[in-house]
DNA sequence: TATTATTTTTAGACTTGTCTAAAAATTTAT
DNA sequence: ATAAATTTTTAGACAAGTCTAAAAATAATA
């Protein structure tokens, strides 16, 4: 069994394993859990004698199959309970994380198992990311940054890179939602601004919220 | 804000208060939590300096006002996650508890009303115990123990006061549930056993069973 | 490659919540 | 009312998880 600060441990190092291939440094972790690096040593060397990471000193933590496992499992209840506040609860995308980062800990195989089939099995949670399975294995789905589209090329609006609350809420305010289609209008050399059509709206948006957005390539049409 | 601890102890306290009434002891806390006494003078005298309890050395504690505002929210959010088990993702009575004594510590007062809402707002949870209000009123409803019912009296089946797992199997097994309606049709004086119709059962319970089921009254009829 | 800069680890300390063992206060019983 | 039994508190210790400051290892640079 796991502490609660051994799963966030093991959670901050699958995600920045997803990222970076090979070994996750120190320093990474202590930025993504707001930590010292001292603290991480100190937590990585107890991971590593429960078997849930390969540890060598100076030269950074990957997980063990094990690891990747319990990691996954908390990832997977973070996002099964993302889409129970949305779907049932009526919070919006910009509300979730914070209280998924709660109730990612509670330990009940049935709990998250009933809570799974309560809402339909589902492959996605509110910011387009992918629902680890039971064995902790991931779908993926092929996605572009919105900003690598060209020129009348379109798409649909699956995620987003960022999840912050304030970026989540500008997009609110915008009125792009996962699942519209986005239309490229026009593309802006000097700051590599779009022009967009969503929906039957025209916007203007930054090249930096272009590079947030995952789009699913619109072939035809 | 209280710990996770902190919690756990105004929960105990408020529990004991409500059957003794006047100062709960140090060793009835520390029976209740298992836990020993000495841990509970110390977290006894951290709380009285948060101000949630009253304690004099020697003399016992007692919840203030701003004490029971928090265990009643902390109990409301457990009986209403039980009801969330049982309803919504069809765990048996006798499965709930133990995963409602993770939730109720989750800190989210959206969560926690929304979830009401989602309910059909509950009074009661699946023991048959009332859910506090948001203010930590509860709704003291009129019940006695079938053990104190006579001959040919019946009512209805509206809790249970042991809500450990085997009695609730036990309670499962033959078929009383809540809201069924139960009849005395004799008493043993040898043993104060009891011969009760339920539904269109018939069947012999021991004193000590008819002392664990609260019913109301069911005049006439 | 020697030196500087950065990263990582170690050493020691602190907090929270717990424990055991012993001392003090209270209650019960003779 | 005094002695015995029980309850409660105190004192000191420990584990988990964190921190700061200093030392050691690695990486970058001239």
């Amino acid at each position: 069994m796991f502490t609660l600060s051994e799963e966030n441990y093991l959670k901050a190092i699958y995600h920045l394993e997803l990222g970076n291939d090979g070994g996750v440094s120190t320093n990474a972790i202590a930025e993504k859990l707001a930590t010292k690096a001292s603290s991480v040593t100190d937590m990585v060397k107890k991971l590593s004698e429960k078997e849930v990471v390969l540890y060598k000193k100076y030269k950074g933590v990957t997980l063990t199959v094990l690891g990747k496992t319990v990691a996954a499992s908390v990832v997977r209840k973070h996002r099964l309970w993302e889409v129970f506040l949305v779907e049932k609860l009526n919070f919006s995308w910009h509300e979730v994380h914070e209280v998924a980062e709660q109730l990612e800990h509670i330990k009940s195989a049935k709990l998250i198992n009933q809570l799974d089939r309560f809402l339909g099995f589902p492959t996605h949670d509110p910011h387009g990311d992918p629902i680890p399975d039971k064995d902790g294995n991931l779908k993926i789905v092929e996605k572009s940054l919105l900003s690598t589209l060209s020129k009348n090329e379109s798409g649909i609006c699956i995620g987003v890179d960022d999840s912050s609350s304030g970026f989540l809420q500008f997009l609110d305010k915008k009125g792009i939602t996962l699942g519209k289609k986005i239309t490229i209008l026009d593309k802006e050399d000097f700051d590599d601004s779009l022009s967009i059509l969503i929906g039957d709206k025209k916007l203007s948006i930054s090249n930096k919220i272009a590079s947030n957005l995952y789009i699913r390539a619109h072939t035809g049409q």
